[in-house]
DNA sequence: CAAGATATGTCCGAACAAGGACATATTGTA
DNA sequence: TACAATATGTCCTTGTTCGGACATATCTTG
């Protein structure tokens, strides 16, 4: 039942809290962008721009939530993103806010 | 620490998730839209335009997620907005697909 | 060596959203 | 009775984002 929503859902999540998400999943482990592109594309069935994916990439890092390298590996140029403290906190307080503050919404009843 | 981020983390979220959070607050106990806007700036500090807040709040009625009855109430004519079963569903598979159910999403059959 | 996959980036017209003004009606208060 | 507050709505100009194309380079496989 709950399944009827969850393709809108997560394209809802991909559009509006693209920079969360891309946090989230740096923070899981360091990885670079067409990486990301295709877990996300397999694991949810969306697609991901990279014309998309690729700036916001790059937002973060300037916002100094991530930082990157361009790293040789298996013999592919990458350039490999990592969470930075400020990136954890601003992630760890975002989902704070989201579950705890605005869900306690006060009345005049209350 | 963390306070350093709530103000521009409660704007990120009135700006890319109001329709989930009018849910929430809808979904807490029926209101209408003066009534969230006010409580809203009195309870975030952030400014929530009238003019973004009733198309939002038609739009989830159009979508099914909430159903309103206009209400006469302490000499008042007003909008009242209640969530409805679809809606609570919607917003509880939500918050589902947001916390951690990364990678387990697969098809609709489950 | 050609084709496809990996990898990262920009650009542009169209579609959409944001901000603030315009609009209207009622009620409470000075 | 005028003004502020409550209450809900639309409109229009500006600004931002979207989707898809353009661009480039390396590496792998047939």
């Amino acid at each position: 039942m709950s399944e009827t929503y969850e393709k809108e859902i997560v394209q809802h999540i991909i559009r509006n809290l693209l920079d969360i998400q891309l946090l989230r999943i740096i923070q899981a482990q360091p990885t670079w962008g067409y990486q990301i592109k295709k877990q996300v594309e397999l694991d949810f069935n969306v697609k991901l721009r990279h014309g998309a994916l690729y700036p916001a990439l790059n937002n973060l890092a300037v916002k100094g939530f991530v930082e990157s390298k361009r790293q040789r590996k298996d013999g592919r140029a990458r350039k490999v993103y990592s969470i930075t403290e400020s990136g954890k906190i601003y992630l760890e307080t975002y989902f704070n806010v989201l579950q705890g503050r605005l869900g306690r919404i006060k009345t005049k009843s209350e």
